[in-house]
Parts: C-alpha cells; structure tokens; sequence
RNA sequence: GCCGCAUUCGUCUAGAGGCCCAGGACACCGCCCUCUCAAGGCGGAGAUCACCGGUUCGAAUCCGGUAUGCGGUACCA
C-alpha cells in the first residue's frame, strides 16, 4: 500500500485559527506517524475575504508551531514545493474548468439560470411549507432550446450537480460508519457560480483527487459535506479518500469555538508567551489521548504514539488554564540559552512599551534563569515579575513599605538598619549567602518577624510584594543600586 | 423544521463485560517546604458513567428508545 498522503486546507480569510492550527497538527502527526507526505494547499477562492496578510499569518503560523510541510505553495519568493503544483487555487482555476466541462459532458452536472431572486422565493416558500430547503430543480432537465434562450438573453449560469438518489456512506476513521440519504443534500448543488468562479465543496475534491489525498482528516463541521464530495469523487471518477473527521474544540458555552468567545488567533497566544511545545501538546490532547497517563509530550512523542482511531468523537471545550499548566511545564524543560533566547523579544516589547527603560544583556538574563522559570506561565510575564530590575525609578505606594504588623516609625528604623547592614556587607561579598545570614540576626536582634523585614526591603528593592526570592533579586539588582532604592524608601518614610 | 454527530468529575481525559461503589491531569481546598510569589511534595473534595428499558450470573463498556447539546442545511470556507 502507498504511504498516506495528508493535507491542510487553509483559507487565507482570517488569521490562523487554533481550530485550524489543530487541524494541521492531526495531518501533521498522521503523515509523520505513517511515513506520509503533509501537504500544505491554500484555498484562496473566495477572493473577496481571501487577503495576503493573512496567507503570511497562516504560513508563519503553522512554521512557528513547528509544522513543516513537504509539498506547498511558492511562497514570498520561493518556489513551489511538490510535484502537484500549483498549491494555491486560484493558480488552479483551470483544472476546475476542465473537471466542469467533464462533467458537463456526462451530463452528471448542468447550467442553472435561476435569478438569487428565484432561489430566494423557493426557499422561503419551502419554509412557510414546512419543508427542508432544497434546489427545486428548476433548470435540472432543460432542453436544448430553452438554454439557447437563457444564453441568448445573456443571463449567468451557475453550474449544479446532480445528486442523482440512493444512500451514499462512508467509513469515517474516527466515527466509523455514516450515511446519508442523497435525498437530505439540498438537491443539485452549485459547484460554480455564475460569474465562473468554483465553489470550496467542488475545488476540494477536485484537488484532493489530483494530488491523490489518500486521507481527508478535518473538522467535524464538514461532516456534513462528506456526502456531496464522496458524490463528486465517484463522478470524477477518483477514488475516495479515507476521511477523519475530528471533534469541535469548543467555546466555555460548548458551542464552537469562535472569536466572539474565545481568544482563536494563534499569533495572540503567540503575542502572550505561549511557547510552541506547549501549543502543540495541548492541542493533540484535545480530542486524542495515549491512553496511558503521559501528559506532557514533545510532538515526536506524539508522532511516535498517534493514531487517528484513537481520536475522540465528542467535542472538546478549550482550557486556558491548562494551556498555562503545560506552557510552564515546557518553559521550565528549554535549555536555558533557548530560553534566553525566547524570552528576549518578550523583554524588547517592555522596552518598547516604556515599561522597562533599557534592554538587560543576555548575562542577566541567564543569571535571572534559575529564580524566574518556574514563575512564568507565559513568556510575556517577565515584565511583571522582573521588570523592576530595568528601570530608572521605581513607581509603587509608600504603604507597601509598612508590613501590616509594624508602624511606619518600625519601617522606618527597620530599613534604615537593613541598609547599614547590606552596605557592611559589601560589594565584594554581595552574594546571596552572604546577605541572608546577617539579615537574619538584625531581625533577630530586633525583635522583628525576618518576614516582615524581608517584606520592607522587598518593596524599597522592587516596589513589589511578590517576587523572585529576595537575595537573589538584591544580587541581580547590584550592591549600588540596592543602597539607593534602600536611600529612597526611607526618604519617603521620613516623609510618610 | 430536516439531516447528521455526540454525551465519564467544573474542564481535558483513562476505560473496549468482571481488575471500576470508575483512574490520571488542570482548576479548587488543606498540609508540608518557605522571606513574598511561584515551583515541588503529600492529602482532600469533586462523576448515581445523560435518562429509561433490554441482553447477561455480571454493563461506563453490548442493543433499543428518549432527552439534551452541538454541527450542517449558501452561487462561504
């Protein structure tokens, strides 16, 4: 038997959806698990919402998550890859006008000259009556002449085809058996409109059947189009692909996950910090499982275990926590110089954002790594939880400085010895080793809960209440800037 | 309306007739660790397996029906 031939369809009418993005992933992951092919084919016919930013969106995208594929469309440049080209519909338009005439020919399809008009009425008529909405027929068995006139007073012909009856079923790989009654399809579809341009559920099989698609694994909203494109195989004269038809990813409500609902771009958990191990890992587990308790995976694990039979049938809803669970686990399992080197442009946009006032060398950085991955759910968090290192001049509220069992005049003692003590301790010796001991016998000899002491100095040091632990931030921050954050809380608290 | 698909803890899921008065993970709660926040460890709560009926010595697992939900029903993809 040949090896799987496997695709993702995308249509350049929006940016890349997580619905879409886990559709290629399946595709992806099915192909490598077979020693298939992924193909990659843009379907671009709708024109009028098709754009090119989002054709690059898409393609970098599906790159970003990893998910190369091996035959694709000329892109930015370069040239197709595959020897089914053209990947791109629009570029295909004449093997469809082909496939038309053919089936022209066979009469298995025929010129409508109905008006929206017309359609507009039957369909409403159909409602009132109670009745599924279907095409009436109307131009189904036209003669000869009466097409000569509809050409010779110039009016647009759709072409429909015919549906013929009987039952027509399929073995879903995920659903096993379905079948529908030709009879429940709406009658003779259109598969060309009438100024010419093709229609997806004709293209699709138009194409899956010329690059010898050998499985068509999608979303379950196309179920229901099944019927027309095994039917469209069958008069081609094509075999039918494999289908596999994957369960909804769902919005909290369970109904589809949509951009009114849910945040749906991959490049905005992209924007976020969300890294693309753990994209990929969460995506595979939605709707497919090991069947062991392994959770957390890397998409060659995933590849070695996947099968398309142990897909899920019901739907499933979309778990952000759990996205950020997963995301933490495979931020904290990157080599730290891939980290650094992820984290980075996250540190930039702060910088742009004139959150931070000047870009921290890879050096801090790397120093920083052992204190803040196991605090980042998300890249995009650095800014938050260290973002006080970078900055010129500290903004926070002077009461943040009194922990709630002391009184200002106590923070204010408390820093002031706090700050004796640090600077005794010196810059040569300015480790974290060296810091803690001394700050601990002050709070002792004191009186004072270390907590409390900690506390103050936490919030002079970084104006925050919660951060890495404290002595390895008074190390990232250096011994001189430590003393005048220290000059400056107790400045206010002298005038608090 | 019609057609189709689905239904196990709040969520993602394990489960293919006895191993299940249902296991894991996220989230939640508690404890431990602890200078805060995390991470980590331990523990807890949480599912009459949608419902009803059948088959069987025995059903989450097989069969039938019902309900509910979702998807589709375009000269969109």
């Amino acid at each position: 038997m040949s090896k799987p031939r496997d695709r993702i369809a995308p249509s350049p009418t929006g940016p890349l959806h997580i619905g879409t993005a886990r559709t290629a992933l399946f595709n992806y992951l099915h192909a490598r698990h077979t020693g298939g092919t992924f193909i990659l084919r843009l379907e671009d016919t709708d024109q009028a919402r098709s754009s090119i930013a989002y054709e690059k969106d898409i393609l970098d995208g599906l790159h970003w998550l990893g998910l190369h594929w091996d035959e694709g469309p000329e892109i930015a440049g370069e040239a197709a890859r595959g020897p089914y080209a053209p990947y791109r519909q629009m570029l295909r338009l004449p093997l469809y006008e082909a496939a038309t005439k053919r089936l022209l020919a066979a009469d298995m399809a025929y010129p409508c000259y109905c008006t929206p008009e017309e359609l507009d009425a039957d369909r409403k008529a159909q409602e009132a009556a109670k009745l599924p909405p279907r095409y009436v027929g109307r131009c189904a068995a036209l003669t000869r002449e009466e097409r000569a006139v509809c050409v010779a007073e110039g009016r647009p012909a759709a072409i429909r085809f015919r549906v013929g009856t009987g039952v027509v079923g399929f073995d879903d790989i995920v659903r096993g058996r379905v079948e529908f009654d030709v009879a429940n399809l709406g009658g003779d579809f259109v598969i060309v409109r009438g100024d010419g341009s093709p229609l997806y559920n004709f293209v699709v099989v138009v194409d899956d059947a010329a690059m010898e698609i050998s499985h068509v694994i999608r979303g379950e909203d196309h179920l229901s189009n099944t019927p027309k494109h095994v039917l469209l195989f069958r008069a081609l004269g094509h075999p039918e692909p494999r289908f596999a038809h994957l369960p909804l990813i769902l919005n909290p409500d369970r109904t589809k996950m949509s951009k009114r609902k849910s945040q749906t771009a991959i490049s905005d958990y992209i924007a976020e910090g969300f890294i693309r191990e753990a994209l990929v890992n969460y995506l595979a587990l939605l709707g497919w499982a090991t069947g062991t308790e392994e959770e957390v995976l890397s998409i060659d694990e995933i590849v070695e275990r996947f099968e398309l039979a142990d897909v899920h049938k019901g739907g499933a809803v979309f778990d952000r926590e759990r996205l950020e669970w997963l995301n933490g686990q495979w931020i904290r399992r990157l080599e730290p110089e891939d980290l650094i080197e992820r984290l980075r442009p996250f540190v930039a946009v702060q910088l742009a954002a004139g959150r931070i006032d000047w870009m921290p060398p890879d050096d801090d950085l790397r120093a920083l790594l052992p204190v803040i991955s196991e605090r980042l759910p998300t890249l995009g968090a650095i800014g938050d939880l260290v973002g006080f290192l970078w900055v010129h001049e500290l903004v926070y509220d002077t009461g943040l400085l009194v922990p709630k069992r002391w009184d200002v005049a106590t923070a204010h003692v408390a820093l002031a010895a706090a700050r004796a003590t640090i600077a005794a301790v010196g810059a040569v010796a300015f480790e974290a080793d060296e810091l803690e001991p001394p700050l601990r016998a002050l709070a002792e000899a004191r009186d004072w809960k270390v907590g409390d002491l900690f506390m103050a100095i936490r919030v002079a040091v970084t104006g925050r209440t919660a951060t890495p632990p404290l002595f390895d931030t008074l190390v990232a921050l250096g011994p001189e800037r430590v003393l005048i954050r220290l000059d400056a809380a107790i400045e206010r608290l002298a005038h608090a």
